[in-house]
DNA sequence: TATTGTTATACTCTATAACTATA
DNA sequence: TATAGTTATAGAGTATAACAATA
């Protein structure tokens, strides 16, 4: 909901401040009272995911890939012969939102459309050389700036069964 | 990331279901591996939270409450008196997206702007009090129907743990 | 000069309908 | 007729600049 990314940056610090807190006798200072909202699950978690996705996006600038685009790249490699469709349902986007994000990733020579000969309205996708080696580093930037990040937060065995919940959540809620 | 609602319902199924997997003994089926995007904190977290915003739109429905209006009920509820300016940048809401917000809460008569005496720019929030029986409604809807839902997923305990690391994710990440 | 609420605007995501070419 | 990819388009959500009123 909400929370939009400059935003949190201007009411990340407003708490205890210099500003904020002038005065330990002072009558109303500055932060407000979350209250029950600090226990809505739909608010964490959109907060949550908005930080986790600003950090992917600086962990991964040298290589200009956001989290849908790394998540398309990943899911060709893992599956390679399938087409437009099946990749792009199984990431919930939709068949048209899935045109110019493909023309993205073909136009930076990182994966290619090939007509099916068994089905030719089919587009296979693949992913070029130059896709394998920017995927390759992106893993490696994922796993060593951002996904670790996670470890030093949470340590091991809470990030795991973080992830653990998360699924559950996504698959059952 | 992506992820959209309606292909979420369509990539739902295709796991294991009678279309899915007609033969045992069959070549290549339907389901796409995930892979490592399973294990990718991003994704998980914007799956999670789409589900979940989902699920409170479905409870909220006899309400007309988004996420969104309902942080921002809870939030001036929580503290009379304060101005827009502050209760948007609490919730990351940016002053000028929250004005088409106020409006709609308002011409529905849940709260009311009014000006404030010391400082004639400023807009002093307040909920009307058919806006503190409509929260209180909404309370009780996303505490028995919402938030009743993870427990019955995870139980109490994992709850907790879950809400306490997104906290941490969202604060410190 | 600075701030509050506001307007206008733009860009991204998401969603639906309809077209084309193939089947 | 049905499906794959595509186009066009519309609606949210989010972002920035600038204005009027007030401080």
């Amino acid at each position: 909901m909400t929370v939009s990314k400059t935003a949190e940056k201007s009411s990340e610090k407003p708490a205890d401040t210099a500003k904020g807190r002038k005065d330990a006798a002072e009558a109303q200072p500055e932060a407000l009272q979350l209250g029950e909202l600090s226990e809505q699950l739909g608010y964490i978690l959109k907060r949550a995911q908005l930080k986790v996705f600003e950090n992917f996006l600086r962990c991964m600038a040298s290589l200009q890939l956001t989290p849908a685009q790394f998540s398309v790249l990943l899911l060709v490699e893992k599956n390679p012969g399938r087409n437009q469709t099946e990749i792009a349902s199984t990431l919930g986007i939709l068949r048209p939102n899935f045109v110019a994000m493909l023309d993205n990733l073909e136009s930076r020579d990182l994966c290619a459309r090939i007509r099916s000969t068994n089905d030719r309205r089919s587009h296979i996708l693949v992913l070029t050389d130059k896709g394998k080696a920017v995927l390759a580093r992106a893993k490696k930037l994922v796993a060593t700036k951002h996904e670790a990040r996670l470890n030093d937060l949470l340590g091991q065995a809470n990030r795991e069964a973080l992830i653990a919940m998360l699924s559950k959540v996504a698959n059952e809620f």
